[in-house]
DNA sequence: ATGCATGAGGT
DNA sequence: CCTCATGCATA
């Protein structure tokens, strides 16, 4: 009735031949969007570390940062034609050498002017106990009279970006990606193998769309920049570079939750976006549903709400609506409180 | 392009 | 158990 998918691990053991098929970039025809295949087998339980977690978002604070400058691991896994479940690709085959490359401008310096920024109101605050200067840059769409810092050179990137910057970064950046003939999954792949840092399609389209939280976008953005320059004078430069690092993972097979059970959710969600232990068992319970399924159900909602772009928001270039809301000096956040009311055994 | 999942780190 | 960064598997 509900739930569609509720049982244990499936072992579907995906275990590949340990060789690993480095294919050359496929260029050429590929949608704006780009949404091509990538096997990046994921992380290992190594070195990653630090960072500052600062507030703790209990009772009903909202927001709180916390994070960590990854280093991790350099992981890369291609295998290019595996079940082909994709979806409807041309897959034009370029050579690695001789694209032709359109001079766009890169280099975007100086970012002044207003920011506009994270719908929730977060705290662009970078921390690594490094850099002493605080540049306390507040963003909203709207006209935020707050001219303070500024007046830097054309740095590539080293200060903290706007979202305004990160907004433009991220429209040139998937320009150029596709003017290359590059794939999301080929950047990734690149970073891997370029940097060390290997980033599966996923997240270069969550960067393009700006659907990471703010702090995870300033990260990646001096990353995606370097690829661009890479990619921009490597103008036909062959990059080819294999890294191997499978491991396998059993992993839970993706539970599929009806609509009518999500909506369910939905409502739940805004009553109360935090339920305790005890709710989210009747929960699940009710809706037939694991509590684990919808524990985790709760906590991707709540990363959706932190994200930067809010779904729905009218990304179109050709025109922007004028939002002459009259928002206030802060975030409306819908603080709804929410208390433990249930009791059950 | 996104939904559900895993894991690290923090409380 | 939460938050966050990330990604496999899918629609």
């Amino acid at each position: 009735m509900a739930a569609a998918t509720s049982s244990p691990y499936l072992a579907s053991s995906r275990i590949l031949s340990g060789s690993v098929i480095h294919s050359d970039r496929r260029g050429g025809g590929m949608q704006p969007g780009g949404t091509t295949v990538s096997s990046g087998y994921r992380g290992d339980p190594s070195i990653k570390m630090g960072q500052g977690a600062m507030v703790g978002s209990n009772g009903d604070h909202m927001l709180s940062h916390a994070h960590q400058w990854v280093t991790s691991l350099p992981h890369a896994a291609a295998a290019a034609a595996a079940g082909g479940q994709q979806q409807p690709q041309s897959f034009v085959y370029s050579q690695s050498g001789g694209f032709t490359v359109n001079g766009m401008l890169s280099s975007h310096a100086g970012q002044s002017l207003m920011h506009s920024g994270p719908v929730r109101g977060e705290s662009p605050e970078l921390d690594h106990g490094n850099h002493h200067h605080h540049h306390h840059h507040h963003n909203n769409h709207s006209h935020h009279h707050q001219h303070h810092v500024v007046s830097h050179e054309p740095h590539s990137d080293e200060d903290t970006p706007t979202s305004d910057d990160l907004e433009h970064f991220a429209k040139q950046f998937k320009q150029r990606r596709i003017k290359l003939g590059f794939t999301q999954a080929d950047v990734g792949l690149a970073l891997g193998t370029l940097y060390g840092n290997v980033f599966s399609q996923t997240t270069i389209c969550r960067f393009e769309a700006l659907q990471l939280s703010f702090k995870n976008m300033c990260k990646l953005k001096p990353l995606l920049n370097k690829w661009l320059e890479e990619a921009d004078s490597t103008t036909g430069s062959p990059t080819s570079i294999d890294k191997i690092a499978t491991q396998g993972r059993k992993r839970k097979k993706r539970t599929s939750i009806e609509v009518s059970v999500k909506g369910a959710l939905e409502s739940h969600f805004l009553k109360c976006p935090k339920p305790s232990a005890q709710e989210i068992n009747s929960l699940a319970d009710t809706l037939q549903l694991e509590k684990e399924v919808v524990r985790v159900w709760f906590c991707n909602r709540r990363q959706k709400e932190k994200r930067m772009t809010p779904p729905g928001l009218p990304r179109t270039p050709e025109d922007a609506y004028s939002q002459v809301g009259s928002m206030g000096p802060d975030t409306p956040s819908p603080s709804i409180d929410c208390k433990r009311m249930y009791s059950d055994t």
